[in-house]
RNA sequence: GGCCCCAUCGUCUAGCGGUUAGGAUCCCAGGUUUUCAUCCUGGUUACCGGAGUUCGAGUCUCCGUGGGGUCACCA
């Protein structure tokens, strides 16, 4: 069976990228019908945040990608590690290296200096005299000293790296608490994980993590690497690019299904398709076919995503989510039309609560320009008129289209252009000369509070002269 | 700097030795709409450079160049 996992340390937020790699491993997971586990990777006991735990926790809630069984916490796990070590140690594969840091950094500036790579030079590993009197160790594990590392990588292909280029890195602190390398190799095996897919900046961790597989027995995983997401300069994305949090996101009006469809295209397609369902990206995704390079963000993809996903999604639906922009309209008599009105002209939620506030509220001022150019020359007049016909009208006014009526009604009977009428009027609804076709605005607001409009902007043209 | 990875329109990408190099987004123009938005139609724009292999190369090989990652008692 399929296992996958995603396996953030709680220092942060949850970023656009880690979501990116946790959407891909949820979607193999969920394609072959296998599990996906969450893990928290907080062996660093001085780092880990609570509220950042919280943040990662909730925004995975926001997004809706579920996780099978309990979230594993490597910090209470501390006891298995240790038996691992300890395992390690009797069998001669790990050591106890006695290095102050202070002797370690002195050994690296020592090989900066003569341009060499900065790495521990061995001189624990086969010790076996009386330590130095005062130094708590680190252990050790003996990586390879010669022949090469090589593992395939379902993104990149084979990787060949040197094994001098690992060189016996630490596996537990003077402390005795566990290091990320070693920690992870433990439970993506224990956890019984198939397939590892991370952040291509974990490539080089991939080694170490293999020497710590070989020495224990432990069967390899698949390793998949996904490379970054950059900004739009083609940089690493950096807090300066904007948001980089996905909670951000929901901030700023976007819908789970927008990013996450956005998302799931940096690095992965399905020949000219650009929207994908979650059940269509499921049935789709194959970690196969993940690209080796790295992607740039760009924010108006997202945003023609987002507006797609609000001119689609049921009103009702819409209604609840918009309540959280402060727009209460779920009650609201008109709401169908109010919506179908607006949706189609908000890129995000943000925008389209403003729009429908636009509709709801009565104008306390005009724009300058558009009262200028829809209130001259008998423009009250006309208001005026169209008001009377409106108050004698016997019909039914409900939807747009009997205000249509109304309209042409009234354009029929005094013998003018629809523009004479419609404009002065739909700066009267809404204090602008663009937005929302007037019979929209008409029906969704009413008689009364339509010529109420209509007597204020009379007012206010009369003023004004 | 060592090691590793990457390279098609501005951006996301299709292509898997033979295509007028396709789609999407952005931008521009036209149409629809009494306005704006939506929607529809059309247009501009790309194989990093150089050798080689081949009848034929965006596709394969090598060398450059550019970008990225990584070299912790962080994860």
């Amino acid at each position: 069976m399929t296992v996958t996992r995603f396996a953030p340390s709680p220092t942060g937020y949850l970023h656009i990228g880690g979501l990116r790699t946790a959407l891909f491993s949820w979607l193999t997971a969920r394609h072959n019908g296998g599990k996906f586990l969450l893990r928290i990777e907080d062996t660093d006991l001085s780092r880990n945040s609570e509220e950042a735990l919280e943040a990662i926790m909730q925004a995975f809630e926001w997004v809706g990608l579920d996780y099978d069984g309990d979230v594993v916490y490597q910090s209470k796990r501390f006891d298995l590690y240790k038996e691992y070590i300890d395992q390690l140690l009797e069998e001669g594969k790990a050591y106890r290296c006695y290095m102050s840091r202070e002797e370690l950094d002195a050994l690296r500036e020592e090989q900066m200096a003569r341009k060499e790579r900065p790495r521990y030079d061995g001189r624990y590993r086969d010790f076996s005299g009386e330590p130095p009197e005062g130094i708590e160790p680190v252990i050790r594990i003996k990586a390879p000293t010669e022949g090469e590392i090589i593992f395939e990588d379902g993104v990149k292909g084979e990787i060949c790296i040197a094994a001098d280029e690992v060189d016996d890195f630490i596996i537990a602190r003077s402390d005795g608490t566990p290091t990320y390398n070693f920690v992870v190799a433990i439970d993506d095996a224990l956890m019984g994980l198939t397939d590892v897919i991370r952040g291509d900046d974990h490539l080089y961790n991939t080694p170490k993590q293999i020497v710590v597989y070989n020495a224990l027995g432990f069967k390899l995983p698949k390793f998949y690497h996904v490379a970054m997401i950059n900004n739009e300069q083609g940089k690493k994305l950096s807090k300066r690019d904007g948001a980089t949090d996905v909670m951000e996101y929901q901030k700023l009006g976007f819908l789970p299904e927008s990013l996450l469809n956005f998302l799931v295209r940096l690095g992965w397609s399905h020949g000219d398709q650009e929207i994908f369902s979650i059940d269509e990206m499921i049935a789709l995704f194959d970690p196969k076919d993940i690209n080796k390079s790295a992607s740039s963000y760009n924010l108006d993809k997202l945003l023609w995503l987002n507006a797609h996903y609000i001119k689609n999604m049921p009103n009702k639906e819409l209604a609840e989510k918009l309540v959280d922009y402060g727009v209460s309209i779920e009650g609201h008599d008109r709401l169908e039309i109010l919506l179908d009105a607006t949706k189609e002209r908000g890129k995000t939620l943000v925008e389209l609560a403003s729009q429908i506030e636009l509709i709801l509220t009565t104008p306390e001022s005009y724009d300058p320009k558009a009262a200028k150019k829809a209130f001259k020359g008998e423009a009250s007049e006309i208001l005026r008129n169209f008001a009377d016909t409106l108050r004698e009208w016997d019909g039914e006014l409900h939807l747009p289209a009997d205000y249509h009526a109304v309209l042409e009604h009234y354009v029929e009977k005094s013998e003018i252009g629809f523009g004479k009428i419609a404009q002065p009027l739909r700066v009267s609804l809404l204090g602008s000369m663009t937005g929302s076709g007037v019979d929209e605005v008409m029906a969704i607001i009413g008689v009364e509070e339509t010529i109420h409009r209509i007597d204020r902007a009379i007012f206010f043209i009369e003023k004004e002269k």
